[in-house]
DNA sequence: ATTCAATCGATATTCTATTATCGATATACC
DNA sequence: GGTATATCGATAATAGAATATCGATTGAAT
């Protein structure tokens, strides 16, 4: 197990443990590829390749059995080991991160969230603290947090980036609309929602147009 | 211009955009691919072919006209014309974009939010009306609304899309934790943050051991 | 005016990811 | 028990994206 697998593949995995972990125990209990790819929108070949490299649960004629599965790509992806973070910034967005409740079925635990506005700080509503930036560094050490959430405005995200590293944290997951620059050896992922949704309003457009053209060229025209 | 473009160059455009933007007016008027590249992190060939799909601002020796380019890269994305959308889901996170002020950057209007949960209701702190489910269909087909975002826990958000849908809704905005199925035709984008959870934490995992493998290989191990 | 350095854009190459092909294997049916 | 069929896994082919190469162009320096 655990051969090389692609950025893209590895975000496959969670799309096919979310799938898996819904279905019911009580019927069938393996599943092939292509069933899978059919539920989920994939081609049936990119399945079985995709679970080739997390596991060995496939058998000819019967497919995969399902709770091997979960526990492979679970084991795979690290989710039994559960990762702590801290998340800097209690807005909105950081505060529906915060309440959250899908994270823990991923393998990611939110210890504290931090804020460098007093007013913020206390007990969240999720139950979780808010507590002044001044605490994060020494926090993060302490606790030997390795991944730090940004969910501060644009302006300040760099800042608060470079504090979360000073505390000894290894990865960053960004949702400020913002690019950070981090040292090397230091993992930065953004969740960027403008490309997202880039990529949405430009497919939109497109088919429009396209749409439109198509007319045009049936003579569909608006009529004079 | 408007050259094929992969969706990965497309979700570079809007930061490309973000950080020309942000450029003091008064310095430089025009920026090489180099230094776009090194600012943001992606190589100075990747930059040109992204930049030459949608520009014709590049001049040798020059570089880039910043103006130029910002205005190219809007019209390319559409976001001169402004697309209206419904989001449906008044919960943290739901609430959390429609409090977004950065959506309007990115031509998107969000006009009106929805839920089923009546005590939901009423104007949102953001200002924007959250109504009840039932007026979903109409007011969408009423005002052509072309977007529709789905903030709903995952066992409801198969059910939102067709009623999405069914109000005409052409592209949608997944940010529910579930596969949905769309008709051929219906645009689809899952804002998948298990799975961008899963690269990040995958990557955590693999440095980690990586640098215990180097250690044991040096020797550095734990000393007994 | 001529040369030089910077930088673009187009083409070619390499690398990566997806999809297709095909032999192997496990069950079910006869 | 033998044969047919579903389905896997491995390898090969295709498609797609990133990167390198190179000639062309522009402005600056001599």
């Amino acid at each position: 197990m655990s051969k090389p697998v692609s950025a893209q593949a590895l975000s496959r995995m969670p799309v096919y443990l979310h799938y898996l972990k819904a279905l019911p125990t009580d019927k069938e209990t393996n599943i092939s590829a292509k069933a899978l790819g059919l539920k989920l929108g994939f081609g049936e070949i990119q399945v079985r390749k995709d679970l080739a490299a997390v596991s060995d649960a496939g058998k000819p004629k019967l497919g995969y059995s399902v709770s091997e599965l979960i526990s492979d790509i679970e084991a795979f992806l690290g989710y039994d080991s559960v990762n702590d973070a801290v998340l800097v910034g209690a807005g909105k967005l950081g505060r529906a991160l915060l309440s959250y409740e899908g994270f823990k079925a991923n393998g990611l635990n939110i210890v504290a969230a931090f804020d460098s506005d007093e007013g913020k700080c206390g007990k969240d509503e999720s139950g979780k603290q808010i507590l002044p930036l001044e605490k994060l560094e020494n926090l993060c050490r302490r606790m030997k947090i390795k991944i730090g959430i940004i969910t501060v405005p644009a302006a300040q995200a760099q800042q608060v980036c470079e504090l979360l590293i000073s505390g000894g944290v290894e990865a960053v997951w960004n949702f400020a609309p913002t690019h950070l620059s981090v040292p090397q050896g230091v993992i930065l992922k953004n969740e960027n929602m403008a490309a997202s949704l880039a990529v949405l309003s430009k497919r939109l457009s497109d088919k429009n147009s396209a749409n439109k053209t198509a007319q045009v060229m049936q003579g569909k025209g608006d009529p004079k």
